[in-house]
DNA sequence: CGGTTGATCGTCT
DNA sequence: GACGATCAACCGC
């Protein structure tokens, strides 16, 4: 992934974040997972995005440049990380759903409660930034200029190995083909439909 | 297994 | 005042 492309689209970037790397480095120590799963959010134009209705403090830094980070808080009690992407405006952000650990495991699992298994670790979206420790606090914070949330290139992941679903959790839209993951890899959540999901077209 | 449900609170109507 | 871009425990089979 080359991270001048996160001024595209986002159902465009989501796809090639497969295989980037979110590194934190706290006083604690430093977790990097590579990400196995993604969902884009376009903008203005997708009634699952939080941008639909226009912005608001909690979703103004979609609306910013592309490459920052923006965190929100899901039913009260997980945190969920997005990748800003597109123009300046296009409020177009990607939802990073899943990874695999690759630095910092001990104390990805520390935050995680002691969990054993190593490919549930960053397993959801909410999983995932429990693991990597990122919190409102990071909400904003530029991913490209060396603060304690980065995003890097990581291993080239093979086109062959990418798949497209319908995305997950959303009561709107949730057949747009904007899931994006890597095939058989245990790191990737679990697909569940929305139990408010509704019909957007056909039966 | 697979489906269902409780936890928990910020945000928007 | 209702409802989530969720998760894990718990049920029944």
């Amino acid at each position: 992934m080359n991270l001048m492309d996160l001024a595209r689209p986002a159902e465009e970037v989501a796809p090639r974040l497969l295989g980037a790397v979110l590194t934190h480095e706290t006083s604690e120590g430093t977790v990097s997972i590579a990400i196995t799963e993604t969902e884009a959010y376009s903008g203005a134009a997708d009634p699952a995005s939080h941008a639909y209705r226009g912005m608001t403090p909690r979703n103004a830094v979609m609306f910013g440049p592309a490459g920052h980070l923006y965190v929100y808080r899901s039913h009260g009690l997980h945190w969920c990380a997005n990748v800003v992407t597109g123009t300046d405006g296009a409020a177009s952000a990607v939802l990073v759903r899943a990874g695999r650990v690759i630095e910092g495991e001990d104390l990805a699992r520390r935050r995680r409660g002691g969990m054993a298994e190593s490919s549930r670790l960053a397993r959801g979206p909410g999983n995932f930034c429990q693991a990597l420790g990122v919190t409102a606090e990071h909400n904003g914070s530029d991913l490209l200029t060396g603060a304690s949330v980065t995003l890097s290139e990581g291993e080239p992941v093979p086109a062959s190995l990418i798949r497209i679903g319908p995305r997950v959790g959303v009561s709107k839209a949730h057949d747009w083909q904007h899931r994006f993951y890597l095939a058989g890899d245990p790191t990737v959540s679990a697909y569940r439909l929305s139990p408010r999901a509704k019909p957007s077209h056909g039966a």
